[in-house]
DNA sequence: TTGCCTACCTACCAGTAGGTAGTGGGTTAA
DNA sequence: TTAACCCACTACCTACTGGTAGGTAGGCAA
């Protein structure tokens, strides 16, 4: 029937098992999270598990390899659209925005990571941004020589914008204390998105 | 003699409890950190720790309360400055930098919190600077209403301007990789704070 | 039928977690 | 001297961790 053959419901597990790990891994913490409530929150037993993963570190491995790949898939296409001065960093922006609104989870796997310097993994994550992150302050820099934008330090700006960015969803939860209403409901992220974009313009963009 | 007293013996062995417990949880969590370490960088056994403190979620809860008293004493110290204008808003985006600047493991632990979402105490994070959030809030948009800062959302600005300010070392094993140096040298330091004041700067005064 | 495969299971391993009970040395004070 | 207290210790507990061993049910191909 539906998911009788062995290959289809094989991927079925395995990517059930992505996507609880994933949430596990993001509310706990790689430390927080054992492979007995992943396993359960799948609804099999650890054993079963551990058939489609290697280790609890194999596990961790692919849900951060997904996510960042999804990540750097994003950036690609924004930084492929044709466009230039202000437009470019909006497009780049929302395109970071966007997708850190659908999936709040790989913000705070981001976020735990950093925090951890990036114990869990081989992945250095700063290593897999870096092309990005030198791009990015070369497109600044030029920018700002030709007066387009205001003069700053590139590099502080970048990671200033990124903690800027990524910090209402890793710290969604203590946002929702300060403005008393759930940060995560659609009215507030959009406003956050409109916040940051128009921050940003008032800083970069002298009008 | 010096620590001849048993009351200052014991107040010593306590508070470097309370600093290796500071540095421990920053460094790897409440969940990656064990008793065991605590007591192990202390020079004594489990046990003896926890005659000390009761569980070590109290423990966790006396370095997180030492924290958060130390945070707000700054801000109400800067807050009590007679300054207005862009000046106040300098004063106390300062003092918290130099706060951050001296401790960063305050820092990493506060994140750490956000991101949990306050499992591990009752201490509610949020309710905690809820004041001086209010009164932050109501401060930005007097001066925004007399034409002094550009109009922004208020509530978007601060906490935009958290996740700005503390990314940068909490995050900061992650900078090392993307600035090619030890962000938490004296250096980058001071270029974040002016590159963070700078900013705001030019964000919120029309020049 | 036979044999191999996948996907799951129970039962168990060694190691470590937080926490407790009870011991004993050292200092202090009566 | 004796009694008290403080503080650190060893030894032990239960609970749970990641991981392994071995077994079983069912699908599929020769």
């Amino acid at each position: 029937m539906s998911e009788a053959t062995s290959p289809e419901s094989n991927r079925s597990t395995r990517d059930q098992i992505l996507d609880e790990a994933l949430r596990c891994f993001a509310e706990k913490g790689y430390e927080g999270t054992s492979l007995n409530d992943i396993a359960a929150g799948v609804g099999i037993r650890r054993p079963s598990l551990l058939h489609h993963f290697p280790s609890k570190e194999a596990l961790y491995g692919d849900v951060f390899e997904r996510l960042m790949s999804e990540w750097l898939e994003r950036l690609d296409a924004a930084v492929a659209v044709p466009a230039s001065g202000w437009d470019k960093s909006e497009l780049v922006l929302r395109a970071c925005l966007d997708l850190f609104a659908e999936t709040p989870d790989y913000v705070r796997i981001m976020r735990r990571e950093a925090l951890d310097g990036g114990v869990h993994l081989g992945i250095d994550l700063s290593g897999v941004l870096r092309p990005f992150f030198d791009a990015a302050v070369q497109y600044l820099e030029s920018q700002m020589a030709q007066g387009v934008f205001t003069q700053l330090d590139a590099r502080h700006l970048l990671i200033t914008g990124y903690g800027a960015i990524l910090t209402y969803f890793s710290d969604a939860p203590f946002v929702d204390g300060l403005i008393d209403s759930d940060a995560m409901n659609e009215k507030n992220i959009r406003d956050h998105q409109e916040h940051v974009i128009g921050f940003f313009k008032a800083a970069l963009l002298k009008s």
